[in-house]
Parts: C-alpha cells; sequence; structure tokens
RNA sequence: CGGGGAGUGGCGCAGCCUGGUAGCGCACCUGACUGGGGGUCAGGAGGUCGCAGGUUCAAAUCCUGUCUCCCCGACCA
C-alpha cells in the first residue's frame, strides 16, 4: 500500500472526547472513526488489523474442532420470548418491526437462533458432539457506551456454541474453547487472566471471564495474593471477618438521633461498624414481571452484592428503591429493622449476619436503633445467602492466609457452561443410543473483535503512537522513502523495494508521499508498523537500508540492500515467534 | 435514568461575560526554497457558530426549548 494513496490522514491532535490513550491513537491514526454513540466505522488500517484477529481466532475455532457457520442479525421477537429473554434483556435488545407490524429483534448474541439451528439439524447422538461458531456484528443498546472500542453498541463477536451429550462431553468442549482463547489471546499480544465469573443474561451455571488488566476498565476483578483465586467482584466469594463470640444479651432500644448512616452509627456509639447491621432495600423484577419489595440486610463492615443478591433471589432485575417506595412499604429509611419488618417485604440477610451476635440495627422509627440484635432469637430472613461484596482486604475462599486485592479489567472473551438454560426452554432433544430422547447440554463461549484491537492498543503503546503486536499489525514493514521527488534513483530503488518485500510475502506500507523526514517518521510512529526500513540518498550510496523494530526493543541497524527482504523475513518470523503460544 | 461537562471549517482551540456580521494553530490546494524527527516564505479554498423559537435596528454572543457527544455513577455480555 502506497501512503499516497491512503485514504484518511493522520491526526497531529487527538479528537477531544477521546479520553483514553489507546482511543486517542486509533483516532489519530486514522484506524477508526465515530459515527455516533458506540457506533464506530472502521479505515483501511484499523479494518486491517480487526480482520487479522479474526483470521488468528479462526484458525483456533478450527483447529479446536469448532465449524464455522454465519447466522442472521436479524430475528423473530418470539425466539426471545420463548427463552424468556425479551424481558431479561430489557431496553439493551435493539427491536424493529418490519412492514407486516411482526416484531424483530437485531441480534445482541445468538443461543437462540443456534439452538433451534441445531435442533433442526441434529436427531441422533451420533451427530454429537459439536461446536459451531461465527464471525458476527451484534447489536447491543448500551446505556452507556465508553471508551472507543471498549463498550460499544454494534461490533463484531466470535461466538461459538458447543452440544454435548452430557456433564462429561461438556467438559471437554469447554476445555478446548478455553484453550483456545488462552492461545488466541497471546497471539494477539493481549495479556489476560482468566476469573470466575457471573452468567448475567446469558445464563448458565458457571463462567469464566478472561479478563485483560487495565486501568481504564471497567469491571473490577478480585486476585488473592498468595494462590490463583481470581474472580469478578460480581461473583468473588471471600471469608467474611469473624465475629467475637459471645452470649446473646438482652434486646435494648437506644436513642440515636440523626444517625442514619452506619458511619454516622458506629461513630455515636463509639462501636467498630461489624457491630452494627445495615439494611438495604430494592425493587425486584421476578422473571414473571412481577414486582417485588427486598430488603436486604449486611454486616455494617459490608457492602451488598446487587448481582448475588439477585442470584440468590432468582429474579431478572433489581434496582434501589425510592424513597416513596420505601416510605410506602412501611419502612423508616435510616432506621428500618428487620425485626417484625412489613409483611409483603422479602427479607434477605447475608451470610455474615447468623453469625454476628448483639448487632446494632434500626427500631424501624426514627432517631432509634435496638442494640444486641440476634439473628433467629429476634427475626428470621426468608433466604440467607452470600450477598456481600468481596473488598480489598478480605480473606482468600480458597487458600489459608492469602488476602484478596483488586484491579480493573476489561473482559475481552466470556466461556460459560449453560448446560440445559435454552435446550430445556426450547424443547432439544437428540435420541440417544438406547432409543429414548436426551436433551443435549450446552456451552458457549464469545470474544469482542474490537476489544481486542482497544486492548492491543493500550498494552502496546508509547507517547509516539502504537506498537502493534507483529501478529495483528496491519503491515508487516513500514518502508520509508526519504527524498524519492529529488533522487531518481533512490525512487526507482525503493519502487523496486516494494516489489520486492511484497513478492517475498511480506506486507509492506510504503511511505512514498513528497512530506519532510520528520513528518515520516512520526506517522511511523504513529502507525506502529513492528519494523521500519528506510530508504534514502545516504543509504543507497552505502548500498543499504535502514532497519529500526518499533517496539524499541534495539537501536536501528543498517542492513545489505542486496538481503533486506530475507533479513526482514527473519525479523518478521522472529517477532511472530515471541507471540507463539507455549 | 441521576450528576457533571461540551457543541464555532477535517482536527485542536479563541471569541460569548460587556450583542455590531467570525479568528488562530494543524491539516488541505498552488508556487518557491528546504530536506534524516511534524522546516520556511508567499498566495489560496473551506464555517449561515448543533437545531428551533424569542428579545433587538442588529445575535456565535442575551433568553427559552430541543438534539447530539463526552465523563462519573446506575446498568451492562
Amino acid at each position: 500500500m502506497r501512503m499516497s494513496r491512503r485514504f484518511g490522514h493522520t491526526l497531529r491532535e487527538a479528537p477531544g472526547d477521546a479520553e483514553t490513550a489507546g482511543h486517542a491513537l486509533l483516532l489519530r491514526g486514522g484506524f477508526i472513526d465515530q459515527l455516533m454513540s458506540g457506533v464506530y466505522s472502521y479505515l483501511p488500517l484499523g479494518w486491517r488489523v480487526e480482520r487479522k484477529v479474526e483470521h488468528i481466532i479462526r484458525e483456533e475455532m478450527d483447529a479446536a474442532g469448532a465449524q464455522e457457520v454465519h447466522l442472521p442479525v436479524i430475528q423473530p421477537i418470539e425466539l426471545w420470548e420463548k427463552t424468556g429473554r425479551k424481558q431479561m434483556m430489557g431496553d439493551v435488545l435493539f427491536q424493529l418491526t418490519d412492514r407486516r407490524e411482526r416484531g424483530m429483534a437485531l441480534g445482541p448474541t445468538h443461543e437462540e437462533v443456534i439452538t433451534q439451528l441445531f435442533d433442526r439439524h441434529s436427531s441422533s447422538y451420533r451427530d454429537l458432539p459439536v461446536t459451531l461458531y461465527q464471525i458476527q456484528t451484534k447489536f447491543r443498546d448500551e446505556a452507556r457506551p465508553r471508551g472507543g472500542l471498549v463498550r460499544v453498541r454494534e461490533f463484531t463477536m466470535k461466538d461459538a456454541y458447543s452440544f454435548d451429550l452430557d456433564d462429561a462431553g461438556l467438559d471437554a468442549s469447554y476445555e478446548a474453547m478455553f484453550r483456545a482463547y488462552h492461545r488466541i489471546f497471546t497471539r494477539c499480544g493481549v495479556p489476560v487472566v482468566a476469573v470466575e465469573a457471573d452468567s448475567g443474561a446469558i445464563g448458565g451455571k458457571g463462567s469464566q471471564e478472561f479478563i485483560f488488566l487495565t486501568e481504564i476498565g471497567e469491571d473490577t476483578i478480585v486476585m488473592c495474593d498468595a494462590c490463583d483465586y481470581a474472580a469478578n467482584a460480581e461473583k468473588a466469594e471471600f471469608v467474611r471477618p469473624p465475629a467475637e463470640p459471645e452470649e446473646a444479651q438482652p434486646l435494648e432500644p437506644i436513642s440515636t438521633p440523626g444517625a442514619t448512616t452506619i458511619e454516622d452509627l458506629a461513630r455515636f456509639l463509639d462501636i467498630p461498624t461489624a457491630r452494627t447491621a445495615k439494611a438495604v432495600f430494592f425493587m425486584a423484577t421476578r422473571k414473571d414481571g412481577r414486582h417485588v419489595p427486598v430488603f436486604a440486610v449486611v454486616r455494617g463492615d459490608l457492602d451488598v452484592n446487587e448481582i448475588k443478591l439477585m442470584n440468590a433471589l432468582g429474579v431478572s432485575d433489581l434496582r434501589p428503591m425510592l424513597d416513596a417506595e420505601v416510605a410506602a412499604h412501611g419502612l423508616v429509611a435510616g432506621y428500618a429493622s428487620p425485626i417484625d419488618a412489613p409483611r409483603g417485604v422479602e427479607i434477605v440477610a447475608d451470610l455474615s449476619i447468623p453469625s454476628s451476635p448483639n448487632l446494632v440495627a434500626g427500631a424501624n422509627r426514627a432517631d432509634a436503633h435496638l442494640r444486641n440484635v440476634n439473628y433467629e432469637r429476634d427475626w428470621t430472613a426468608g433466604t440467607v445467602a452470600d450477598i456481600a461484596l468481596a473488598q480489598p482486604g478480605h480473606r482468600c475462599p480458597r487458600c489459608e492466609g492469602g488476602t484478596l486485592q483488586t484491579g480493573r479489567g476489561i473482559e475481552m472473551g466470556h466461556v460459560f457452561r449453560l448446560n440445559y438454560t435454552y435446550t430445556d426452554p426450547m424443547d432439544v432433544s437428540v435420541l440417544g443410543a438406547d432409543g429414548k430422547p436426551v436433551t443435549p447440554t450446552m456451552g458457549c463461549y464469545g470474544i469482542g473483535l474490537g476489544r481486542i484491537v482497544a486492548a492491543a492498543v493500550e498494552q502496546h503503546h508509547d507517547d509516539k503512537g502504537v506498537a502493534w503486536p507483529a501478529s495483528i499489525a496491519p503491515y508487516d514493514v513500514h518502508l520509508v522513502g526519504l527524498g524519492l521527488d529529488r533522487d531518481e534513483d533512490v525512487r526507482v530503488d525503493a519502487d523496486r523495494l516494494y516489489d520486492e518485500l511484497t513478492a517475498a510475502g511480506i506486507e509492506v506500507l510504503f511511505d512514498d508521499r513528497g512530506d519532510s523526514p520528520g513528518v515520516k517518521f512520526n506517522d511511523a510512529d504513529l502507525l506502529g508498523m513492528p519494523i521500519r526500513l528506510t530508504v534514502s540518498s545516504r543509504n543507497h550510496k552505502a548500498g543499504v537500508v535502514e532497519l529500526q523494530l518499533r517496539d524499541g526493543g534495539r537501536p536501528a541497524e543498517p542492513i545489505a540492500r542486496a538481503d533486506a527482504a530475507a533479513r526482514v523475513r527473519a525479523f518478521r518470523d522472529e517477532l511472530f515467534d515471541a507471540l507463539r503460544p507455549a
């Protein structure tokens, strides 16, 4: 590709709404362009990167035995109603109607479609196991797109789905995808950690996310400093700091004027927050659409984890209660009590509550609390479960002596054991060897392509620009021709070198423009091809071209002009080898 | 959805407070010089100031409404 013919330009200054370094560089380099909030066009250079990521994913999926398909973006809404996910996805689902007023959705994911497809084309246990995948555009009407390519409303995803006859089969399919994912991220130059995760709207029993750790991440990850336990904060378990065992003391009302928060209360009574019970109210939406008021109780030193609470209740949505609703349900904000709580309110207690005696809790009237509140003796909850948020400093649930830390990250991929979440409601079965119907068990596996691009830039850049991993760089070589318009010999030689490299299977971006050296070198740094070759009168007279690696690992070196193609291939191979999975 | 910020040539910004018919840098076009880290000079093209309404002799500027974008949070695969 000749730069003189390149569509688009580099920018000296990044557009003002680019917040992260990576996003700014993608815009400055002319890799992507924003059309509207959360919707981006890929320009030629950016699209080459995306296609290389696709290619790597295809190779690894195929190697893992998965078969590529291509499913429709546009889908009948009935399919989403059947599994109850129309309700569950809510506003995230882009919906439209055709000319006959038939309801449709733009696919945010494809479990329903693939499951129906599988059902229509599989009838025997002999057809299993099978893993299907596609690379397809997804549409999700996100409440708030952010961070350039990090969270968008239209994006390319590789989604794969496995169908197996039993748990052992699912385990094998899942493992194969898990290994393939590690290989994919390694080959793309994006370091990830696998963490335990909540399954969210996809459903199923157990999932793991591949997280790229970065300060700009939107997920909080909890990691043990002693063992390899790592989990999304939504899911993370932890060992609760133990309470002092002591005899239950008599219940005692106390006056606590103005102490409406746990911090106020603990200060007012001069006790640790762990000696109090914290009450938090929510409105939950059941899967049948009914709204239920929820009264969650955690020990005062802990916070409610809304995801865990949703899972404990088995509800599809949860939001904090409005002040008016709190009052309407007979609850006194700041002084609510689980003792004699209003009827119709679902009470959920955290695991920390039964094991912590003599807590201070609300009295359900203003300016008053109760001392020595004890679970079981004074009140009970409809549900006792792990509904608390793991915090830095908590003890690890998987090892002795480990302490949990937190970090930020971006979810690059997510693998789920779906089990029968879709095959059951969609009545999918195949005939088993014994002639009886068997319901297949499913897994699903997703990777966000744009996020790989975003993470790769975030991970591989400096203040001058991008330094693409060789595996996904738009071109292998940035050939800089200096003074081509002044020295005919050099121009001819540069053209020849360009052809030689291309003929040798090397992808070359050739800067044949008439700009000054500074402009060209700065563009080369910004655009980030892994290998830079400089052709100039000076080099030409010496019979050399100058080679420099973008990652700064070694100084520029002159190489013999005659060996250029061979040397470049050697360097290229070396760079690819460094990205080879172990 | 709550809070905050911003919309002025392709990009970055000034002008707005105190109304008088739009300016700077980069990029772009022409020419000359220059030529190994965004070079210099000269000459150009390009914007009805997000949109609508109002106030006024006169609105980028004041008022009202509205749309869009970004950030924090809520939410989220």
